[in-house]
DNA sequence: CTGAAAGCGCTAACAA
DNA sequence: TTGTTAGCGCTTTCAG
C-alpha cells in the first residue's frame, strides 16, 4: 500500500497495528497516509497468516426468523466491535442442504459455528460434532458434552404463573401445545409447581383457533370457569383473549392473561396488548456469539447447559400494574 | 496437503479443480486421497489468488425481518450451488453502526453487497455508491443509476381489486397506511385506476387497530357500507375482518376482503384466512443475488427498476374459486 | 527504529 | 503428464 507513501510495508504494518517500536510521528504519517489512501488492509491475506478470519457462521432450521433474528441481532450485537461478520445460513430441516452450507463456511474457514433452531429438543440435520472449529448451540438441542444456551423457561413460566395469582387470581389454568414439545413438558412442570393440586392443562396446538376452542371448552362446561389463564404461547393467548371477547368476558376485568414468547406482531396487536414472556433471545445471542468467540481463542469453556432468565413484559391482560 | 500422498501440490491443485491434463488414473487417486483426508481447499488462499471471496454482505435495516428473511432466502438458495455465502448485516438505521458493519464486509473483501430495507422508498443510512465491489438495491430505495429490484405494487394491487370485483363486488373501497409512504400511493393508484370514478381511498396506519377504527367509519355513517374492501396490508385487513365479525357483518358473505404482504402469521390466523397480495420476496432475492454475481463476474448489468410481479394468494376471505 | 526476506495455502506460468 | 517456481497481501522474525 502506501509503502509507496515513505517507508516498507513491513513498518507500515506495524504502524497500522500499533506494533512494533517505532517513532510517534513515523506512526502517525503512515496512519495519516493510509487514511487518506482509504487502505484496508486485505483480511484474506491477514486470515492466511493468523489462521483467523473473524467470522462466524449461524446456522439454522427457522425459517420463519422467529426465533432465529433475535438471537442473530444478539451475536452480531456481540461481535461488530471485534471485527467479525457472520453468516447466515437457512437450512430448511434439509440434510443436504445443510452440508453445502457447512461445507461453505468451513471452506471459508469460519471461527466458530453456532447452530440455532425453532425447537429447544430437536437438533438439526448436520452432525456438528466433529467439526474443525468450535461451536455452540442457541435454542437447539446438541450433544450432550457442547455447551448450549436456552432460556429458562421455567423460571418464565414460574413468574408468570405468580403474576397471575398476585393479581388476585385463584382459578389459573394453563393452556399450551403439543405434548410433543419438551418445552411445552417444563412450562407445564412450572406452572404446576405454583398451582400444586389444583393444576388444570389443556394439551393442543401452537394456535389461535386452538385458543379458541379451549375457550369454548372451559366456558361450555358444566364447571366454573377460570378466572386466570397461562398460556403456552402468544397465538394461544391471543385466540383465547379474542375468543373471550366474543362471549362478553372481559380482559382483564373478568380474566386474567399471560402469554409466551413475547412477539411483538401479536402481542401488542391483541386487544387488549398481552402480558408475556420473553425468552430475551437477543442475550441469549449476545452469551453464545461470546462463547464462540471465546473457544475460538483458545479460552476453555465448561461444557453443559446455561439457561439464561427470561423476563415477563406487563402490558395490559392481567391489569396489575408496572413490574416490581 | 495430500502432496505427501503421491504428488505434488500443482498436480493436486489441478486434480482437485479440473484443470490441466493428466492420467484420469492420477486424477481418481487425488480425489480419493483428499476425500479421505476430508481436505478442503483454504478460501482464503485461494482468494487471495482470484480476487474473489465468494462471499456477498446482505445489508438491511429491517431488524425485525419481515422482509429481509424473504429476500435472504431467495438470495441464499440462488447462491448456495455457486459455493457463495451471506453475511447478513443489521442495521437499525444506525449510521455508524452500518458503517462499521460495511467497512469489515469490505475488508474480508466481498464480491458484492446488496442493499435492502423495510420501506422501498427510503434509503438505507450508508452511501455505498463509491464501493469498491457492485451493489444491487432490492427493496429500498437506490440511487439512479443502480440496479434495483422491488415488487410490481401496482399490478399486484389491480389484480387484487379486480379479483373483488371479479366476486361480484360492486362497491369497493381502499383501507391503507399512512400517505407518507410511497408504495401505499403506488397500490392507491393502481386501485383508483380499476374502480374510476367511486374509488373512496382511507388513509391511516399500517395497524389492525386502524382496520377497526376505519370500519367503525364506514359502517357508522350515513352512506351505504361497501361490499369489497381492499387493504394496503395483512394487519388492516385482520382489523377490518374482525371488526367486521364484531358487528354481524360477515366476510366472505356480505363483504369481501383483500390483504397485501402474505405475512403468514397474520393472514393464515385471521377468520377467514386472507386472500391477499405475496410479493415474491423470495423471488426478488433471487434476482438480486444472481445479479450481484453476474456483476461481481465483469457482466453489465443495464442500471435501473426491475419490478417483479406479485401474486395474489387466494384463501377464503373473497369467498370466489381458486385462482385461474 | 526500520528494512529485507520468509512464508501462510493456493493457482498459474513455465519447464522438464 | 507432472514438477518447479513465483506470487496473491499481509505479518513476523531477523538483520542492519
Amino acid at each position: 500500500m502506501a509503502a509507496a507513501a515513505g517507508v516498507s510495508v513491513a513498518t507500515a504494518s506495524r504502524a497500522l497495528n500499533d506494533t512494533g517500536r517505532m517513532t510517534d510521528e513515523t506512526r502517525e504519517r503512515v496512519k495519516q497516509v493510509a487514511a487518506e489512501l482509504g487502505f484496508r488492509p486485505n483480511a484474506m491475506a491477514r486470515g492466511l497468516l493468523s489462521k483467523r478470519s473473524f467470522t462466524i457462521g449461524l446456522l439454522t432450521n427457522d425459517t420463519y426468523g422467529r426465533f432465529t433474528l433475535p438471537v442473530m441481532a444478539g451475536i452480531s450485537e456481540a461481535l461488530v466491535d471485534r471485527g467479525v461478520s457472520v453468516f447466515l445460513c437457512a437450512i430448511e430441516d434439509d440434510a443436504t442442504l445443510a452440508k453445502v452450507h457447512v461445507d461453505a463456511m468451513l471452506d471459508k474457514q469460519v471461527d466458530g459455528i453456532i447452530a440455532s433452531g425453532k425447537r429447544v429438543d430437536r437438533r438439526l440435520p448436520v452432525d456438528l460434532s466433529k467439526a474443525p472449529v468450535p461451536v455452540v448451540y442457541a435454542f437447539t438441542d446438541g450433544p450432550d458434552d457442547s455447551v448450549t444456551f436456552v432460556s429458562d423457561d421455567a423460571q418464565g413460566s414460574r413468574e408468570a404463573v405468580e403474576w397471575l395469582a398476585g393479581c388476585g387470581r385463584k382459578r389459573i389454568v394453563h393452556i399450551t401445545g403439543p405434548e410433543s414439545f419438551a418445552s411445552v413438558h417444563v412450562r407445564a412442570e412450572a406452572y404446576r409447581a405454583v398451582v400444586g393440586e389444583q393444576a388444570e392443562i389443556y394439551y393442543g396446538k401452537w394456535t389461535e383457533a386452538w385458543g379458541h376452542e379451549a375457550v369454548a371448552r372451559l366456558w361450555d362446561g358444566a364447571a366454573i370457569p377460570p378466572d386466570g389463564i397461562f398460556c403456552g404461547n402468544d397465538q394461544i393467548a391471543r385466540g383465547v383473549v379474542d375468543a373471550l371477547r366474543e362471549r362478553g368476558v372481559t380482559v382483564p376485568g373478568d380474566v386474567s392473561v399471560v402469554g409466551f414468547d413475547n412477539w411483538e406482531i401479536v402481542a401488542a396487536a391483541t386487544r387488549p396488548p398481552l402480558t408475556t414472556v420473553d425468552m430475551n433471545l437477543r442475550a441469549l445471542g449476545r452469551e453464545a456469539g461470546l462463547t464462540v468467540l471465546a473457544l475460538a481463542e483458545g479460552e476453555r469453556v465448561e461444557p453443559g447447559i446455561r439457561r439464561l432468565p427470561c423476563q415477563l413484559v406487563v402490558r395490559q391482560s392481567c391489569g396489575g400494574s408496572a413490574p416490581t
